[in-house]
DNA sequence: TGAATTGTTAAGAG
DNA sequence: CCTCTTAACAATTC
């Protein structure tokens, strides 16, 4: 699920529990350690607090009073909160635990995971690559993110360095929202499509954070997208699809032309 | 069995 | 240097 909305969502999670002590770190599978052992994340984090932790795209950033927990979901993580006790899912891979509960990092496939800063220099240094958090920029750093790109605007959207947050779903369902084809070359978008992309971008990432997640609404394109040959929820005409690096891209030949 | 899945990265092609 | 495509990672479902 994790795009931007969803991690929004385990970081408010975890802001319910910092100032709490950290009594132990257990990792149930060493798999979603990035460059960091058992040993040293749990000696690093106990006795430690979570200070108030923040967002950038789709990292989860966590300082602990010096060392910085950064943690990243892939397709398939989850931050949540739970009884002492409450058992064990088999797809929880490292539990933070404090004095009234754990948290839990839940993650099916484990395609990323943990890792651990030194500092906040060192925590700096990991997100270099990352461009502005898609909620946090401004419509001139949204242009300017797009200015000078070539190829499509699908590719420009996910591209994490270009714009931090936005996913598979979110990117097709902005384009659908504004009415913009994903297919187009960033280089022809006019000034007004890219105003409504930005529009439509916050629009929907507002909604979504509310949500947690991007919602499968029935006027949203993410209600249609998952079974082939659907309806476009606003026209009728059938939904067309296609692979684009990868990821299968949903669009309105009608709503989106181009 | 093959193909699919909301993410990222490396490698190779153009 | 830029952008595109694939494959890989891993677990599960249809």
């Amino acid at each position: 699920m994790p795009e931007l909305p969803d991690v929004e969502g385990f970081r408010r999670v975890l802001a319910e529990h910092t100032g709490e002590p950290i009594t132990a770190v257990r990792v149930c599978d060493a798999g979603v350690l990035r460059g960091v052992t058992p040993r040293r994340l749990d000696k690093a984090l106990r006795g430690r607090r979570f200070e108030p932790p923040r967002r950038h795209g789709k990292w989860l950033i966590a300082p602990a009073d010096g060392p910085v927990l950064m943690l990243h979901f892939g397709m398939t993580g989850s931050l949540s909160w739970h009884g002492r006790g409450e058992p064990r899912h088999r797809h929880d891979r490292v539990v933070w635990s404090f004095p009234g509960g754990e948290l839990r990092l839940r993650d099916m496939r484990k395609l990323q995971g943990v890792r651990l800063a030194a500092d906040e220099d060192e925590a700096g240094r990991l997100l270099d690559d990352l461009g502005p958090d898609a909620l946090a920029a401004s419509r001139e750093e949204f242009a300017a993110s797009l200015a000078g790109r070539r190829g499509r605007l699908k590719s420009a959207l996910t591209d994490q360095s270009l714009l931090a947050g936005l996913g598979n779903l979110l990117a097709d369902e902005i384009c659908w929202q504004a009415l913009v084809s994903p297919l187009r070359d960033v280089r022809d978008l006019r000034d007004d499509e890219v105003a409504a992309l930005y529009r439509t971008m916050r629009r929907v990432l507002r909604e979504a954070v509310d949500e947690g997640r991007v919602p499968p609404r029935d006027t949203w394109l993410t209600g249609a997208r998952d079974e082939p040959g659907r309806p476009c929820p606003r026209c009728g005409t059938p939904l067309s699809r296609r692979r684009i690096a990868g990821r299968t891209t949903v669009w309105c030949r009608t709503c989106q032309p181009g």
